[in-house]
RNA sequence: GCCAACGUAGCUCAGCGGUAGAGCAGCCGAUUCGUAAUCGGCAGGUCGUCGGUUCAAUUCCGACCGUUGGCUCCA
């Protein structure tokens, strides 16, 4: 009984039947078998342990390929389990105690989720990482078996395990239910479907726990709270070395950190949680974003409109919002039997603005625009610095258009993302088109099955046809159609939705709006919903993290700092700040008692983009000299041609600055 | 909202049953200096809030508020 299998090189192997990875390995030959820490069977990682297919293609990995660390960290998972089992058996817990849900493997490393009986804290981290080392120092050798359905469902009745079952019984039937087993029976066994390393002793030293967080069952707030252990675990010490350091990098660019040392923002308990106050910096920049999407805006043929904080109930019963996010809106005020919410968006309003009187084809497409208030009763675990918070203003427009100017119109708003991302030197996004799940009907989405899959199919055929590059996500629409989102990741790794974009099928129609068509008909728009740059909160956030709190010259809250070399010098570093205000730049003069180097120091702590400094050569000459985190320090540049200069980088809001001539 | 941790001066942090300390920032004074911290002095805290234990609580316990890491959610 013999079969074959083919080696990347093409050559094919004659193995015995039910030949395991390291069979294959072992027949190639000692040294392989020796080096060997894992498979690829058919393009899909695999391990040693387990069986080949007859006739598949088989590569056997060693430590020179990358992929084999991915074998470690899902043994590194066990390993972690069986630490935190050993753990609480030491403390007199029995061993069944410990009930294990899922661990995976992710990038950079593994989790485990168990359902202990006591809770683990970040404390208990290094004591769990010593265990680990010992187990991974003691070498267990892992194999591999499969158990019919009802004897491993047996095994995990019998110790009260709710998870494991839960598991074992949605495998599907074809499904092997299979275990990984270390250290023999006396050790750790898992439900697992591979694949893993031969054995512990061949997982490198270099991992680390990170942290300990709770998560639901499956993803499913109903269901219980288990305790996850997150870990990082890499191939060499180097590696190790370097995510950590890109972890404490990406720490030091954390917007809230940032924030605080740049003077931009601030959020203050007394205030309420989720409420930022901007302070002068942070409100300059505020104001910028705003002169520019009010710049990209009027060319993109926007109008812009203002509406209140607030309005009475039946506005938002009539959107069909209050239904849906009651819980997520601030309570009413009831004023004269009248309940009055604050709003939670603007679109309700831009509907009464469009209704204002009857419309006709020729205004559409009608576009209005507005920087709008609004107030959303987050959850108090979902608040996150300025990412998450729960007053806003949104860049927020909608656009009524005919169903025949649809693909244009929400091209030009594809086209306006791509417009800010390159200003912002947003290279890695993502599109994602968002759509409905038919069970969410009349519960998550309004009930208009016909209709969620023509919008979804007119939205696919759009980016289809332009080529936008796009993925599907399934159930994750706005209740009234479709949205596209797109997804960015910060510098430090946070993934969030900056640009979306909806369209709406739902509201026109429940706020009755019309428009009269060519042949005197009377006929209902549809809606964009687009906020290509999110909210002022969210952006500035992102805009934070993505410049390290560098920003480009247009955006600096204070664009020059002056620092004069003596008082003797104050005079005239105020005729250099009224020369550079003239024409509206942002500076100011550090007239301190302190030497020049603490107020460079200062200034470049800030990251203030330009420092002047003048002295008596500079005065006598009516020049200046300054340093720059954009271009090569100058010397002796005419005050008339350094203003110029940094008026032509801030019109054009350069994130380069080429060096003054 | 759920699980866990944390909360001491404006900021970063030390202290931890006997009633609070440093550096930076601030204020005052001296210094007037050529590209990342001049020197000296002063002032600043109901130790998140409220309760409990104790002769005594910033320290131990509980609740609440807030923050953080995750989970869930995100019109």
């Amino acid at each position: 009984m013999v079969m074959h299998v083919t080696l990347p090189d093409d050559t094919e192997l004659t193995v015995p039947a039910h030949a395991t990875g390291r069979d294959v390995a072992e027949t190639i030959g000692p040294g392989l078998a020796k080096a060997a820490l894992g498979t690829v069977v058919n393009g899909a990682l695999s391990d040693l342990m387990s069986e080949v297919p007859d006739g598949a293609h088989v590569r056997i990995l060693t430590k020179r390929d990358d992929e084999w660390i991915d074998l470690a960290r899902h043994t590194l998972a066990h390993v972690m389990a069986q630490a935190v089992r050993e753990m609480l058996v030491e403390e007199g817990y029995p061993p069944e105690a410990a009930k294990l849900a899922i661990g995976p493997v992710i990038e950079h490393g593994f989790y485990y989720d168990m359902d202990l009986p006591r809770p683990l804290s970040a404390d208990d981290l290094p004591a769990l990482e010593e265990r680990m080392r010992a187990i991974v120092k003691a070498d267990l050798g892992l194999r591999t078996y499969v158990l019919p359905r009802e004897e491993a469902l047996a095994r995990y009745e019998a110790a009260g395990d709710p998870y494991k079952t839960e598991l074992i019984r949605d495998l599907p039937d074809d499904e092997p239910i299979r275990f990984y087993e270390q250290g023999g029976e006396a050790g750790f066994t898992d439900l697992c479907r591979g694949p893993h390393v031969p054995s512990t002793g061949a997982i490198p030293p270099h991992f680390k726990l990170t942290s300990v967080a709770g998560a639901y069952w499956r993803g499913d707030e109903s269901r219980p709270m288990l305790q996850r252990v997150y870990g990082v675990a890499f191939a060499t010490a180097d590696a190790l070395e370097h995510h950590l350091w890109q972890v404490e990098e990406a720490r030091k660019r954390d917007h809230r950190r940032l924030g605080q040392d740049l003077e931009l923002f601030r959020l203050d308990e007394e205030v309420g949680p989720g409420l930022p106050l901007w302070l002068p910096r942070g409100a300059v920049m505020v104001e910028e974003i705003e002169a520019l999407a009010k710049e990209m805006e009027r060319k993109g043929g926007y109008r812009r409109v203002r509406s209140p904080h607030l309005s009475k109930e039946d506005l938002f019963l009539k959107s069909g919002h209050l239904p849906y996010y009651e819980d997520a809106m601030y309570p009413a005020m009831e004023l004269d039997d009248v309940r009055y919410f604050v709003k939670p968006m603007n679109c309700p309003f831009h509907h009464k603005i469009y209704d204002a009187r009857p419309r006709s084809y020729r205004e559409l497409p009608l576009r209005l625009a507005e920087y709008g208030t609004c107030y959303r009763y987050e959850d108090s675990g979902a608040l996150m610095g300025l990412m998450r918070v729960r007053s806003m203003q949104m860049n927020d427009a909608h656009v009524y258009c005919t169903e025949a100017q649809f693909e244009e119109e929400f091209l030009a708003v594809i086209d306006l993302y791509k417009a800010y991302f390159e200003l912002f030197g947003i290279e890695t996004y993502e599109m994602r088109l968002s759509k409905h799940a038919e069970a969410g009907l009349g519960k998550k989405y309004v009930d208009e099955p016909e209709l969620w899959l023509r919008t979804e199919a007119m939205v696919r055929k759009v980016l289809t046809e332009h080529d936008v590059p796009f993925v599907e996500a399934e159930d994750e629409a706005a209740f009234y159609g479709p949205k596209i989102d797109v997804q960015i990741t910060s510098a430090i790794g946070r993934e969030f939705t900056l640009a979306t974009n909806q369209v709406d099928f739902a509201q026109p129609a429940r706020f009755g709006l019309t428009y009269a068509a060519e042949d005197g008909t009377l006929k209902q728009p549809l809606c964009l919903h687009r906020a290509p740059l999110s909210t002022h909160e969210r952006l500035i956030g992102f805009l934070i993290e993505h410049y390290a709190g560098d920003f480009p010259l247009w955006l600096a809250p204070e664009q020059v700092r002056i620092v004069p070399i003596a008082d003797r010098h104050l005079g005239y570093a105020d005729d250099v700040r009224a020369a550079l205000e003239a024409v509206d730049l942002r500076a100011e003069v550090d007239a301190r008692s302190e030497r020049m180097n603490a107020k460079i120091r200062d200034a470049e702590l800030l990251k203030v983009p330009y420092v002047v400094v003048v002295g008596d050569a500079e005065e006598a000459a009516g020049e200046v000299s300054f340093r720059s985190r954009r271009e090569p320090d100058g010397k002796g540049v005419a005050l008339d041609a350094f203003v110029e200069h940094l008026r032509e980088a801030r019109d054009a809001r350069a994130s380069e600055i080429a060096p003054i001539a």
